[in-house]
DNA sequence: CGCCGCCTTGAGAATATTCAAGCATCGTGG
DNA sequence: CCACGATGCTTGAATATTCTCAAGGCGGCG
């Protein structure tokens, strides 16, 4: 995947920095689209580039040996991923569905945050929004049960994407249970259990009205 | 506890700044010990104060309504923490024995790295390692078995604290539970567990002797 | 229209929890 | 020095939540 990039790169002026959202010479440019279920990097490969997302979804997670999967989060568009204090990807991420992202070179911005402090401090609070967010996400895996791990997705993907009480999901069941620390059935009979509840409602699969965001709220804690 | 704070700080010249490691005028300087379960600060209270363990050992958490509560980190001598992006701690801190902590006024750190890019890059680093121990943490709440976390909490202890094959808890059990997602039962157990099939030596509860180092490191996974 | 992949649903099994009791360990005071 | 109480740790039995395995259904796409 990594040798595809620089054939993709070019000096779009067009393009804002993923980070600091200043043109060139900021951040060196590029812009890319991948199709859905498509490698964007993998763990272990050389931490070149810093995304961020303009439209569609990304997931990025950990493999372990024997195929257990935890993603780690979901990015949406606007959000930054890619971001590492060491040389290469700890992590792997992919699109979910087709998804456009802004490439900015590590070596560049790394050499700007020197400079410019402005850009340092964009940087940490980057970092700092990330590990917020991660710890959030350990309380949710470490201490609460199935239902309010699902209420809490469902209040986290309206509050991030969901237009009113509405809310698309981009992703599969699968990605929501290797998310949540949970299996696909839980998932699947937890979010049938809601609907039956009238908590929301689920005309389809991937398609989500929040009935009572009030009591769902309250179910996440 | 606050309150406290400003009546025991002194301008010392002798004690470096918790982040940059220089001297004043880096950050304003103080230092200050904890009794055994001393609370350093609570979720919610203005983030005035960064800190850097200078003997001890401090748990960092958050508490559900019920009760229920989720450890993110223990820190030992060499470790900062309390390093916060917003106004206010997102989450609480306190010693687990007697720990003596060096202490920076964040405004101060704030206003260094504003100006010098070295001073910010390091404020990265430190949140950037926080993040990759909490996305560390995040694999093994969501994806791993009971006896998977306390192998990786054991093989992590050894490397952060012991010396050769010996670790001393400084914790109780409860905390290693709430630390990895379990009840101190199942901690407890898995354990006596190690001890039954010959992987630790257990000869107090809180002295543990790690007898198959390399097959632990294989369990963490 | 039919196939394939994803989602749902059910039944049984497993892991971890809960509840309960007993046992060390340590500090205190007689 | 020993008895005592408190606290934290261990152990057991029963329970619960979630997982696993299996089958069936729905929907989208060719």
């Amino acid at each position: 995947m990594l040798a595809v990039f620089p054939e993709t790169v070019r000096t779009a002026s067009a393009v804002a920095c993923p980070v600091c959202d200043l043109q060139s010479p900021c951040v060196a440019q590029a812009s890319k689209t991948f199709d859905a279920e498509e490698e964007i990097y993998g763990e272990g490969e050389p931490a070149e580039w810093v995304f961020r997302v303009v439209s569609g979804a990304v997931r990025v997670f950990t493999m372990l040996d024997d195929g257990r999967r935890q993603i780690h989060a979901f990015h949406f568009p606007g959000d930054v991923f890619g971001l590492e204090n060491g040389a290469d990807y700890s992590q792997s991420a992919e699109a979910i569905c087709e998804t456009r992202v802004e490439i900015g070179r590590w070596t560049v911005l790394d050499a700007a945050s020197a400079q410019d402090c402005q850009t340092a401090r964009k940087l940490w609070l980057l970092t700092a929004e990330a590990l917020r967010r991660a710890s959030e996400h350990l309380v949710m895996l470490g201490r609460k049960t199935a239902r309010e791990r699902v209420a809490g997705f469902l209040v986290e993907m309206q509050r991030r994407t969901g237009r009113q009480n509405v809310v698309d999901l981009p992703m599969s069941r699968i990605d929501i249970a290797d998310y949540l620390g949970l299996t696909i059935e839980t998932v699947s009979r937890t979010l049938n259990e809601f609907q039956r509840t009238g908590l929301i409602d689920l005309p389809r699969c991937r398609h989500v009205r929040l009935c009572n965001s009030r009591l769902l709220d309250a179910m996440a804690a």
